[in-house]
DNA sequence: TTAAACTTTCAAATATTATTGAAAGTTTTT
DNA sequence: AAAAACTTTCAATAATATTTGAAAGTTTAA
């Protein structure tokens, strides 16, 4: 396989990857271009790579920026900005994990923890049935939240080494 | 807050939930409006709680039966068929976890180590920036896949426990 | 200050995904 | 064998999400 080919591959792999996980295929792609470029791009070279338009380049880099996933440089005596991302994968990992707790995982806690609050008859079996699924789900939403936090804290090694010391 | 309003509540936040992580909106709903409720439903009923047609009720139905969370009854004496959810939140959270992992991680997983293995010249920056990249990247998802073969075998207390264990 | 270089915005157009509902299909009962 | 009870399919439609591109905005250089 070509450098070339694989290059593409690895573009759509990773732009199919964030579409099925609610991740624009977009921004996914060009996180992906960018991942796999040695040197910081500008927009013209973004749009021209994955022949998007300068709209679109535009706002998909303010968003990985805003995700804490890509950054701008600048090239001193040059007025263009330049694109780069984060490399390292165990980085990229908790840094999407952190957005997205904050963004989604932390709303759903705070409806699920005042769903199971709620008082009722505990002779009715709609309230029954409620009320233990919801605390079921919300007990597991704690443990995955208390779990994601600790990875973003972590460093790679450890957590993985933590891991495996357990499951071995 | 009513009961009523609680379980309309706990079906939004699911759904939308749901649309976030790339799952159908309407799949989670039926999925929520289903853990919920004691007695195992009908289509019908399915269609009249959440207000949506025959058509979109039946597929998602075997949509959620394809997944493993929600199965068919059959009461004695009746042609109608009864659906139910799976209501222990850890065996949801696997049965989800084991599906998208072979719906999506699997593929990714594959593509990935095909586009390790690519050589090339080492003087070329170009190529060791995709190939370190990759492989980080490669690296990280064996990690995560373990990870969930390992959940996936596990048993609740046994996981979660295990875990705090080593984050305490 | 004006022009050039570059970035941002956003209404309109396009593409994607989900939903409807009526017709076709299937199984059971009479 | 025909009707009744129920389920499934899928082309048409609707809803949602993404993308475009030209105009407006901003910053720097002359």
């Amino acid at each position: 396989m070509e450098l070339a080919e694989a290059k593409s591959k690895f573009i759509e792999t990773w732009g199919k990857l964030g579409s099925e996980w609610g991740i624009n295929r977009t921004m996914a792609q060009v996180h992906a271009l960018l991942l796999i470029s040695p040197e910081a791009l500008t927009t013209e070279e973004v749009m021209e790579q994955l022949s998007i338009s300068r709209g679109n380049a535009n706002m998909t880099l303010r968003d990985l920026i805003s995700w804490g996933l890509v950054e701008k440089q600048h090239k001193p005596g040059e007025r263009k900005e330049y694109f780069f991302a984060e490399k390292d994968a165990w980085t990229i990992a908790r840094q999407v994990a952190q957005e997205r707790k904050k963004r989604e995982l932390d709303p759903v806690l705070k409806a699920l923890s005042e769903l199971s609050q709620i008082k009722g008859d505990e002779k009715n079996p709609e309230y029954k049935a409620f009320k233990s699924s919801v605390s079921g789900i919300n007990k597991l939403a704690g443990n995955v939240n208390k779990t994601l936090e600790t990875m973003m804290k972590a460093e790679e090694n450890w957590f993985w080494g933590s891991i495996f010391k357990i499951f071995k």
